[in-house]
RNA sequence: GAGCCUGUAGCUCAACGGCAGAGCGCCACACUGUGGAUGUGGAUGUUGUGGGUUCGAAACCCAUCAGGCUCCCCA
């Protein structure tokens, strides 16, 4: 290799195999999304920058996004979220759109942040939200969409879980606590942090934000308080609401699950792969209210979650999830025996394809050995091949490479006995 | 944006100031009408890139690019 330009830094390259991959994951999003009734649908690749400046974090919107000007000199970006673009949608055909509203999506982002293990500049994200519903059980369907999602990828509740929280609840709790309603984002990131530092350290952190020793040993004792959900109705609804829907056994309520995101006002969710290796959220989400409110639209309450594709990638690929590739979509090579018989071999192939099967033709008379192996490395089922004494008969040699048996047919009966074999 | 670590054959890695190597993969042949297995032989590198130190650099120093792990943020 000579002189290489290097792929943009974060950005994806996707052979057939990562493809596959992704393809998988997508099959998967979509069919834990449509068993729900939800409809796809998808936003602009690129946004102008004020739409994220309303709502978004300012870190998002100032460090993390790819903001550029175009020819026209407008400043755009390329979407580091979904939301947005939904709310704004959503306002604009408010009065003809269908209430309740089910949308998935599933398509590029960007984020100019460090690429590191499970986080890339360029990612795809699988986005589900309901909106006009304000109900634990609306909830409740979101994360089961997610769990949905996770069992038909083979994730046992022993390898994933969904951890819940409440922002009221916590809210309330904070109060209770004595923590000034102005130092509840403080203390929002304060709790988030807890698993990343060393106890004495966190401590340290606690009180130079100004939180008194008693109320850390309360807010530690409440950190601590796996059964607090018992005293909360909305959370007491959910997980009635999760049983009922099944899912139960995949989600756990934990009061150290807080997000980021200043939107989040009821219900906040995100899944873990258990083993821990990878510690980022494989999805997250959440209750949000009033977010058309800021793009022109009526007060409209809504829940939704995100996953990326690229911890979920990881994952499965570590635990062996995911499905074998599959080099060729062909399964059947037809060789090509030698240059007279070149075309009898296209014939054929053609007359297969005409029966419906997935069909590659050796595209040059080479050796034949060379031909076998090229299909057993793309991992094909069946070889066809036409020499002298087969088309002096108007026959072919089909062989089965699982089992290594040669039958010679009539080219008529080819197909059926691909059939057969596949 | 900050700190630390790592870049050697297609892949995984060794050599750690003194001739750049192994395993796997690849190619050829045994097998000129048939893949996987086995055997025999073969090819492969400006040691990420650019400078510097040295008689001599893959190794030491500087820069740069890329990747990884933290912090930050988050899907």
């Amino acid at each position: 290799m000579k002189k290489v330009i290097a792929p943009v830094k974060g950005t994806r390259e996707f052979y057939p195999e990562q493809m596959a991959l992704r393809n998988f994951i997508y099959e998967k999003v979509r069919s834990a999304s449509e068993a729900f009734g939800y409809q796809e649908w998808d936003a602009p690749f690129i946004e102008s920058i004020e739409l994220y400046a309303a709502k978004s974090g300012e870190e998002l919107v100032k460090k993390q996004s790819f903001t550029f000007q175009d020819r026209g000199g407008d400043l755009v970006t390329l979407r580091p979220e979904l939301t947005p673009s939904l709310a704004r949608m959503v306002a604009a055909r408010q009065g003809e759109l269908t209430f309740p509203l089910r949308w998935w999506s599933f398509g590029p982002f960007w984020r100019y942040e460090q690429p590191q293990k499970g986080r890339t500049r360029e990612f795809f994200q699988w986005n589900v939200d309901m909106l006009g519903v304000n109900s634990p059980e609306a909830d409740a369907e979101l994360i089961a969409v997610g769990v949905t999602f996770l069992r038909s990828v083979g994730l046992s509740p022993k390898q994933a879980l969904v951890y819940v929280n409440n922002r009221r609840l916590m809210d309330s709790e904070f109060d209770a606590l004595g923590i000034a309603p102005e130092k509840r984002l403080d203390v929002s990131t304060l709790v988030d942090r807890r698993a990343k530092m060393e106890p004495a350290s966190w401590e340290a952190y606690a009180l130079e934000l100004g939180i008194t020793s008693s109320q850390l040993e309360g807010l530690k004792a409440l950190l601590g308080n796996y059964d607090l959900w018992k005293k909360n109705d909305e959370l007491i609804r959910l997980f009635a609401a999760l049983e009922a829907l099944g899912v139960r056994e995949y989600v756990t309520f934990d009061p150290n699950i807080m997000r980021g995101l200043l939107y989040y006002t009821g219900t906040v969710f995100e899944a873990f792969e258990t083993s821990g290796s990878l510690r980022r959220a494989v999805f997250g989400g959440g209750r949000y209210d009033n977010l058309l409110a800021d793009v022109g639209g009526q007060s409209l309450s809504g829940v939704g979650f995100a996953m990326g594709d690229v911890v979920i990638g990881i994952i499965l690929q570590e635990l062996g999830l995911a499905p074998a590739f599959e080099p060729s979509p062909a399964q059947v090579l037809v060789t090509v025996f030698d240059e007279k018989l070149w075309l009898e071999s296209y014939k054929l192939g053609a007359k297969l394809r005409n029966a419906g099967l997935n069909v590659m033709v050796f595209p040059e008379p080479v050796k034949l050995p060379k031909q076998f192996k090229f299909a057993d490395k793309m991992k094909m089922k069946v070889v066809v091949t036409i020499g002298p004494e087969e088309a002096e008969k108007g026959m072919a040699a089909v062989k089965n490479l699982s089992n290594g048996e040669q039958v010679i047919v009539r080219c008529e009966a080819v197909a059926d006995i691909i059939q057969n074999i596949l």
